[in-house]
Formats: C-alpha cells, sequence, structure tokens
DNA sequence: GTGATATATTCGCTTTAGCGAATGTCTGGA
DNA sequence: TCCAGACATTCGCTAAAGCGAATATATCAC
C-alpha cells in the first residue's frame, strides 16, 4: 500500500489527528462499508443504492449524506436523481486507507449480494 | 496494498461485515490511534503508554482494553507490568487495513511528539 | 499480612449515533 | 399551477461511547 503514497511524492502530514479519525468513523458503520463497496468505480443513484443494500430510502440518505460531509463520496444532480460516487482523494494517505477498505470489502460475501441486485435493479430501469 | 493479502494465499472470505465494522469502529478514536502508532513493532507497557500520550492511565487502560477485544492488541504480564504489543493478525485482509492505518499514522505530526515522550520515557526508566 | 506500585474496572454523567416514522424539498411533466 | 416521484431532513427515542473520579485488583518486597 505504500505504492499509492510515499513512492514518488512527498505525501503531505497529517495535521490534526482528527481528520484520520473522522474517516475511520465513516467507515465504522456497515450501511456505509456497503454503500462504499457498491460504488466502486461507477456512479449509482440513490434509489438504485438503496434497492441494493435493501434499506428504507431515508437510511440510505442519510448514511450518504454522512459520507459525503467526510469527503468520501460526492454527489451529482440529474433532474430528479442524485448520482453518487466515491470521491477521488487528494491526500494520498487518506486515498490509501480508503483503498485498503474498498479491497476488504471485495471479501465480504454481502457484496456480492448487493451487487447482484444492483444488475437486477439497473436491469428494471 | 494487495501485495499484503491476495497475491500468494487465497483470503478467506469475510462472512459477517460486522468483523469489518467493529475492526473500523477501533480505529476510529484518536487515542486508540496514537497508542497503534506508538506500538509499532515494539513491546510497551502501560504506564510508557499513558506517559507518552499523556493521558490519565485509566484512559490508556480503557482504551487498551478496547483494542484487546477487538483483537488490534495482545498483552503480556511481566511481573507488576503489563506489556502491550500488536496483534499479529491471521486475517491477511483484516493485517492489511491495519497496515494501511498505521502507514496513515506515521504522516501524523502528533506520532512525533508521542515517539519523543516515549524515548524519554524510556531513557528515564 | 502490610504496604507500595502498576494496572483494571466501576460509576455517574454527558454526548453522540442510529433508527423508524413522518414530513419537507426539489424537479419535471401535465 | 398542481401533481407525482426522488431525495433530504426532522423528530423522538434508545443505545452506546467516552470521560473523570473513585475504587478495585494484582503483584512484589518486606
Amino acid at each position: 500500500m505504500s505504492s499509492s503514497c510515499c513512492s514518488s511524492k512527498p505525501a503531505p502530514p497529517i495535521k490534526n489527528l482528527d481528520d484520520l479519525t473522522s474517516v475511520y468513523a465513516a467507515l465504522a458503520d456497515p450501511t456505509r462499508l456497503r454503500i462504499l463497496a457498491l460504488l466502486g468505480d461507477e456512479e449509482i443513484c440513490v434509489c438504485h443504492i438503496h434497492a441494493s443494500l435493501d434499506v428504507p430510502q431515508p437510511t440510505a440518505s442519510r448514511h450518504l449524506a454522512y459520507l459525503r460531509k467526510s469527503g468520501l463520496v460526492e454527489a451529482r444532480r440529474d433532474g430528479i436523481w442524485m448520482h453518487y460516487r466515491l470521491s477521488r482523494l487528494d491526500n494520498p494517505v487518506v486515498a490509501s486507507v480508503l483503498k485498503a477498505a474498498l479491497h476488504a470489502l471485495t471479501h465480504t460475501t454481502i457484496k456480492e449480494k448487493d451487487d447482484r441486485r444492483l444488475q437486477e435493479a439497473l436491469k428494471a430501469s
């Protein structure tokens, strides 16, 4: 993982430990982890997210707002739809933390189910 | 970071997402992050930990108990002293998550101070 | 056993997080 | 302008976390 940081460019120091702590707080919830895993490289709208995770729409929306505030995801409005995607993190250290999380999530069994439901939702729309 | 997992041996699946979530919950506290960063490869007793972090002894002890329950650290009794060290994690996926955290912590400014106080404490003992 | 030191735990408290239900807001179409 | 659909937010509640202070436990020396 040091290859995603520290190899070429010098990584900027993290002056405030709370910046790191808040990232881990954002990752410390199963619904948010599932959202991040679902996003991967794609951009997904809220309706597909809450359908894939099989959680109520306000729940998905609340966790998306949390992730957005923490800087891990970004949103784009498209008419009545909101599309979410993973942020391109400027800080390589934080980026490697998220990368480790995404990698770990590929090893979870629940991600398979979520991905399957996403494909069904995409097909049905 | 995929080099620390998935390269040679097949990583075991994470059947329960809560296993991952609880690891991130353990990392979502500044005192615990500082403890993990301080430990590094060494084994450190509680008195040096709470002296290095400049937190009350019960605080250090409580967070160490938390880290211990979460499986991230292990303890060894040596007379009246308790020595803590990072666990050797059997799950490579979780190990890479911790590795990313430790790497990120090397970029924090507070770790320098903590390390410096640790050296002083070691020298004084 | 007594005392001293190192560490762990409990207690009372405040703060925060997450949830379901309900409601609010925004957008596009009729 | 009014409605319907997509999404966001608020409210009331419960559960959990973290802290400081105090107390308990454990080990060793005497």
